[in-house]
DNA sequence: ATGGCCGGTGGAACCGGA
């Protein structure tokens, strides 16, 4: 079973560059982020022609993600727990049964930029750091209750987290970035040490592996780029790990996204 | 060395992204 996640950038602007990538990949699902559309305009019937199931949590202009499944997708839930008042569509879960039932949880975790601290040190309430830190101790909590019902999950998505140094071409540029900030690391580390798996790093040690890379200053010709879409496994799902790889080369064809798909295999 | 973009909205600039 292969399983991709991949940041779109706009179902509009890509439903035919990501039509062309999964006739060629062929991912049993694909976990996508920032479709920026409306359910209602989502185009559902070029993925139901490629024999994928659809689910979409959309809203209009930004944010929004999706799951295609070649198997059926069961009790689809949409929205992260734990903040009623929280309207972006950021968030979508369903089971998918193999071997195993696994729960899915694929998701865009905000950017949080700008970063605004107070003179303390503490990020501004109200701030988009702020909403970035509360949404991953949302997502922490979301994978302890699934871990505590040992539910066989993933988390897989564009996370907006630069790992480690390793995880950047330049990481001195990223130092008061949100995306790489300690605060935002330590949130990152908080979910990962409940006992989960991160895909990628658990099969490549080497820096250098990207899946983003900014449309502005020739990054990808300089490949100045950072890898912030990642694959969280539970310990069920990390046993039945096969492969994790970045299509890398995606990001040199007509009109790219500007991350990358990062897919794994299951035995499943 | 520096600076360079793109998508959506709506019909021109502006917002948001990372």
């Amino acid at each position: 079973m292969k399983i991709a996640t991949f940041n779109i950038n706009g179902i509009k602007a890509r439903h035919q560059a990501l039509c062309d990538w999964l006739d060629d990949a062929q991912p049993d699902i694909a976990i996508l982020q920032e479709i920026k559309s409306v359910d209602d305009a989502f185009p559902t019937e070029l993925f139901e022609d490629r024999g994928y199931n659809v689910e979409t949590h959309g809203q209009k202009s930004f944010n929004g993600v999706a799951i295609l499944s070649k198997l059926p997708l069961e009790d689809v839930t949409r929205g992260l727990p734990g903040d009623d008042s929280d309207e972006q569509a950021r968030y979508i879960e369903a089971t998918v049964v193999g071997k195993t039932a696994i729960r899915l949880c694929g998701l865009y975790l905000p950017n949080g930029n700008p970063v605004e601290l107070t003179d303390e040190g503490h990020p501004v309430e109200g701030g988009k750091y702020a909403y970035k830190l509360a949404w991953m101790e949302r997502l922490r909590v979301r994978a302890q209750d699934l871990l505590a019902q040992e539910t066989p999950f993933l988390m897989a998505g564009d996370y907006n987290i630069i790992p480690q140094e390793e995880d950047a071409k330049s990481p001195d540029k990223w130092r008061e970035d949100a995306l790489f900030r300690p605060e935002s690391r330590a949130a990152f580390r908080r979910i990962l040490n409940l006992g989960l798996t991160e895909a990628f790093r658990a099969r490549v040690q080497a820096p250098g592996h990207y899946s983003f890379w900014d449309y502005q200053a020739g990054a990808w010709n300089r490949d100045e780029g950072i890898r912030i879409d990642h694959f969280l496994l539970s310990p069920q799902v990390a046993d039945l790990m096969t492969d994790c790889q970045i299509d890398r080369d995606l990001r040199g064809r007509e009109k790219p996204s500007d991350h990358v798909p990062v897919w794994i295999t299951l035995d499943n």
